[in-house]
DNA sequence: ACCTTAACGCTAAAAGTTTGCATTAGCGGT
DNA sequence: ACCGCTAATGCAAACTTTTAGCGTTAAGGT
């Protein structure tokens, strides 16, 4: 969306920041459903016109602001023991998605009219479970399957989230990924 | 949303057929974001006061629409063979709500502003899945494992629609429902 | 330092949304 | 079958949001 833009530097990007900032504490504060264009323009100190021009509807801008948000701040925790990796990450993951912000955030990722938006938040988590993977092939070990745990964890987990049919916790994270140590988890990247 | 009306029959019934029926007519014809409620007002010979007072938003209306086009037709095929059936289902499942349309109305149903328009797309399937599970059971075979039947094979389909990750075609699916047969897929409902 | 042009601010017009009031028409009670 | 009650609709005016044109500003390249 604002991601291949011509000029990226100086006041485009202070702009970009102050609409995201604007957007995100609007978000925290009210319901979305009462959240406007010109009400984050004058938080952001910008005409509305500039936010219809760079983000076109409310709904890409949120969708922008979540992969934002979504983007990790820092790798997933390394312990040492691949599956124990797995495991925190996936219980971070679960705990963060299933908040009320979080389930938010997942909802105004999918509502993107590109699907530029989904496929990268996407990314965010092939690439973590890529740096557990290749932290376990530097061990010696055998490299995670990435598309069987998406299949059989982090899948479940969003869909639940999203469909809102069943709590999400940590008891249920475990059994999903007991599953799939159970099984053959690990046997190379599809 | 339109479901717990007071009033059920008449006019006000007739008013939100037509409404519905001027949905998807647009849908069809056009981008959903070049839809607006004053146009489906028009066609559909209402007032646009009236769409903003039953169904409040545009996503709220077409949530509604999609949960309705959702709703199972017909129930899925009885062959005789539980996993003929199962597989049966999934395939016509994933070739529906893989296509732009299908996938369109995921992602309204999903946008729903209530919880409501997400669980009642999800219960369809349950009840479709119920009602493959209970035929088995009449023939004295083991029931379903729905929870799992959701996890291991619906999850997955819809986790790949959604965040535009990879193709969900058939071969996908027979290996999701391979994957559920060789273990022990049926053991009775969790 | 200069040139090109993407991006912004401003403003006015167009479109969409909200709201109050009068009217219509389900629905229950008689 | 009729009557009263009120949810639901239509209409229209007030209000808000969105779009579009035009001049200006400031990145980024030469």
């Amino acid at each position: 969306m604002s991601r291949e833009m011509i000029r990226q530097g100086g006041r485009s990007a202070r702009i970009q920041a102050a609409v995201h900032a604007a957007s995100r504490a609007l978000l925290e504060q009210q319901d979305r459903s009462a959240i406007t264009v010109p009400m984050i323009a004058e938080r952001a100190g910008v005409t509305p016109s500039t936010i219809y021009r760079r983000w076109g509807t409310l709904s890409d801008l949120f969708a922008d602001v979540a992969v934002e948000r979504l983007r990790p701040a820092a790798p997933p925790a390394d312990t040492g023991d691949t599956m124990a990796d797995l495991e925190a990450y996936t219980l971070e993951y679960a705990e963060e998605m299933s908040s009320s912000v979080g389930r938010a955030l997942l909802r105004d990722v999918i509502a993107d009219s590109s699907d530029d938006a989904p496929m990268r938040c996407c990314t965010y988590t092939y690439d973590n479970l890529r740096l557990i993977s290749d932290r376990a092939v530097a061990r010696g070990e055998a490299p995670l399957d990435i598309a069987q745990v998406f299949d059989r964890i982090f899948a479940p987990i969003c869909y639940h989230i999203l469909f809102a049919d069943r709590d999400v916790g940590p008891d249920y994270c475990r059994r999903l990924l007991a599953e799939v140590g159970r099984g053959d988890a690990r046997r190379g990247t599809d």
